[in-house]
DNA sequence: GATATGTGTCAGGAATCTTTGACAGGTGAC
DNA sequence: GTCACCTGTCAAAGATTCCTGACACATATC
C-alpha cells in the first residue's frame, strides 16, 4: 500500500515550477533530456539554442528541481556537466491552486496595514 | 469503471495553463474564485488591485480554460460579470510535457531546413 | 440632472524575461 | 605553443509581461 497521499506543494515551488514549464524552449529542453542525458554543450547544438542562452534555462529548470545536474569527468580528462530529468508528479487542480496560493512568500509584502475582513467587501 | 485515462495535453494547451497558473496574482485570484464565485469589480476590491489589471488576469485564466465568466443580469437591472473556477485536471510529470513539448506550434518555426539525424550530435 | 455602481478598452511607463556576443578559464592532442 | 573541446559569466539589446490612470458606455437611485 505505498499510496501516495496527494503532496500538497508550497506556493513557492508551485509557482516555481509552472513558471519553468510554462515556457517552450523549457519544455523542449526536458523533452530532449528524457530521451537521454546530455551535458550542456551537445544538447546546445542539438536543439539549435546559443550556449549562454541554454545554460540560464537549464538554471531554471534546475532551481524548480525539474532537472539536476552533475559534474562529471570522462575517461579523457574532459570537465562535463551532464542533466537528468527528475521523476517529479505534480498535480493541478483547483483544490491545489488554492492550497498553494495561501502560502505564497510574495517579496512585495510591503503593507501589513491590512485589517479589513475581507467579507464584507464582497457585496 | 469510469478510470479516466491520463489525457495528453497539447503543447499549446498546457503551455497556456502553466503559464497562466505560474502567476502569484493569478493563483490567489482562482484561490478566491474556489470560496466563491464573484464579479470583477467586487474580486477587484477583494483582493486589492486594479480593475484593469484584474481583467486582464482573468482574461489570460479564462483564455487558459482555468476559469469561465458570464455575463449576467442581476434583479435590480444591473449588468454582472461572474466567474467560476472551472474544474480543470492536470498531470504534470516529465512524460507528459515531453509528450506536449512533441506538439508545439511554435510561431517562431523559421526553418524546416533540418535533416540531420540529431544523434551523432549528441556525441 | 447628478451620483453611484457596473461593464469594457486604451496608451504609456515600469518591471521582467529572453537572447546574443564576447570574454575568461580549464584539459587533452598535435 | 596552437588547436579543439569543455566549463562558466557578464553586459547590453530585444521582446514580453505587468501595472496604472484615464476614458467611454450602460443602468438604477436620489
Amino acid at each position: 500500500m505505498p499510496e501516495a497521499p496527494p503532496p500538497a506543494p508550497t506556493g513557492d515551488e508551485l509557482l516555481k515550477v509552472l513558471s519553468a514549464l510554462g515556457n517552450p524552449h523549457r519544455m523542449r529542453i526536458v523533452a530532449a533530456l528524457m530521451e537521454s542525458r546530455n551535458y550542456v554543450s551537445a544538447l546546445a547544438r542539438l536543439i539549435g539554442m546559443g550556449r549562454p542562452l541554454l545554460h540560464m534555462h537549464l538554471q531554471r529548470l534546475e532551481a524548480a528541481g525539474l532537472v539536476a545536474g552533475t559534474l562529471e569527468v570522462a575517461e579523457d580528462g574532459k570537465t562535463v556537466k551532464y542533466f537528468d530529468v527528475t521523476p517529479f508528479f505534480y498535480e493541478l487542480t483547483p483544490r491545489v491552486v488554492a492550497q498553494a496560493a495561501a502560502t505564497i512568500t510574495d517579496t512585495t509584502e510591503t503593507d501589513r496595514t491590512a485589517g479589513r475582513s475581507a467579507k464584507e467587501e464582497a457585496k
